[in-house]
DNA sequence: AAGAAAGTATCGCATTGTGATACATAGTTT
DNA sequence: AAACTATGTATCACAATGCGATACTTTCTT
């Protein structure tokens, strides 16, 4: 078994953020956040949905008491649920509330949805749209296609930015120092063997990025997967997010994805960024 | 303006169910989902994203420092942005990792996507799944058409199960007491002029399709909509989730929908049942 | 400029969450 | 089947922590 116990981040308090500093803070809800954590950690670090308490006490670093407090409080709530057999929690159906919340008033995804939408027919391709959160880009609107499998089909993933052609195309159309925050706050560690890690390379190739308007990613993150990405801008220029076409080989490679997914690429950013402008 | 401050749900306490007595509960925790909440109702109620701490406090039921301490406790967590300028809060990005944490661990939805989505080509329609909380029907895999609203696209919309065929189709093949407690438990409010609003006439409507394995509702719950729903089925009967294919005026009306969307919403919902039990 | 409304900061009190401990149950080994 | 271990549940005295009335500040309205 992987040893968890360790590693655990603790939640954000506020003095740890200057600009937060002596801001009032519930240090409840903190935990509870953590606990909801646990079972995102727990899906990648042991692959499993259900947690039993002790590994919720791990993968939250909480201890057993306030692991049962919280895990309880959370399943009176809906937000877990407690198979009465084996004792565990799981995730439960309402957090699927708060992706509404966060989604139903994002302009951005609203006028994206239905460009994505067109852009992902042309190919029959996945067609994604990513926006920056701290070191990851987040994907926010996914276009899926039934042969991609599940994991990419599914909004929320995040991936870290400096390694993923989202990523680098919004960091490359961001005031220089904002992105070398980001790749100095990054965890610069190789996915693949193709993943440049060292900042000399990484700002070259955003300096590339800047350049052309776009940028393909071969297997930086995922091995045998050429992706491309275009920034959406906002007026002043500045990335607010980026569209994300991948190319799974063996039906893409490096020249095809540059003769037709680039393009589109290209083409359907600019007609979110206009349509942005225009909204406004 | 909307008076708000009367009708604001408490947080479910332990003490309100039965089963739940005497587990261990943290008030602090149930008060910052009810600000977390009060997005929701902001949208819906006030049409707008940001809220001030004011109406916060109104939507929420939260004296004005409750309302502070946890808004700001949720900024610094990352789950609600605080605009420097207008002073007002709004959904956060970091929201989205709920919907990933629940999703990725959701067999149903894994088993479900790709036939969703060779659904949604054979008529170019969108085609969502549906599942039961409480008393409400909610989207939880959602394939997109370029032409239909944006609130038409997001997971996480929920809808009184009563009044809206994935709802009826849902409750009739679930146990029927169940299904009672759920009518009984519903706030039995005319969404149409054409939704159903008695007890008895649901309950024929129910046991109707039951009986045909699919339903059809007529404008119940938006006006000009004819929307098809079939049950996915555990090996035990019970509905786990429904198929939902809804048919906008005028492109559709009563006559297409029987001869073309009902067939496809059952064969997928058979696709889906298969697939689950083949699964096990 | 005055007034109202909304947002922010303060602080003493006691409510509420805390976490060590003990108990109960499930799963495993001898 | 008993003994053991791990895991989950319940208890409870303490005081830390969240509470919310109040006062202050800022912004918007009249």
């Amino acid at each position: 078994m992987l040893d968890l116990a360790d590693d655990v981040l603790p939640y954000p308090v506020p003095e740890a953020d200057p600009d937060r500093r002596g801001k009032p803070f519930v240090a409840s809800v903190g935990k509870c956040f953590q606990v909801l954590k646990a079972f995102r950690r727990g899906q990648t670090e042991l692959r499993q949905r259900d947690l039993g308490l002790s590994e919720i006490c791990k993968l939250s670093g909480l201890d057993k008491s306030a692991a049962q407090r919280f895990s309880e409080t959370l399943v009176t709530l809906g937000y877990l649920e407690k198979d009465p057999g084996t004792r565990r929690y799981r995730p439960g159906i309402a957090l699927i509330d708060f992706y509404y919340t966060f989604m139903v008033s994002h302009r951005l995804a609203q006028i994206a949805m239905p460009i994505l939408i067109e852009a992902s027919k042309v190919y029959d391709t996945t067609v994604n749209l990513c926006e920056m959160e701290g070191t990851d880009a987040i994907y926010t609107v996914r276009i899926p296609q039934a042969k991609a499998s599940y994991g990419t089909m599914l909004a929320g993933r995040r991936v870290p930015a400096f390694c993923a052609s989202p990523g680098t195309v919004m960091l490359a159309h961001m005031p220089e120092d904002e992105a070398d925050a980001v790749l100095a706050a990054s965890d610069l560690r190789k996915i693949t063997e193709y993943t440049l890690t060292d900042i000399p390379a990484l700002k070259a190739q955003m300096a590339e990025a800047r350049r052309l308007g776009y940028h393909v990613s071969d297997q930086q993150s995922q091995i045998h997967n050429v992706s491309t990405a275009a920034p959406v801008l906002r007026m002043d220029g500045r990335a607010v997010a980026a569209v994300h076409i991948p190319g799974y080989a063996p039906q893409w490679n490096l020249e095809s994805v540059h003769e037709k997914l680039v393009p589109l690429a290209v083409e359907t950013a600019r007609r979110i960024s206009d349509s942005l402008t225009e909204a406004l």
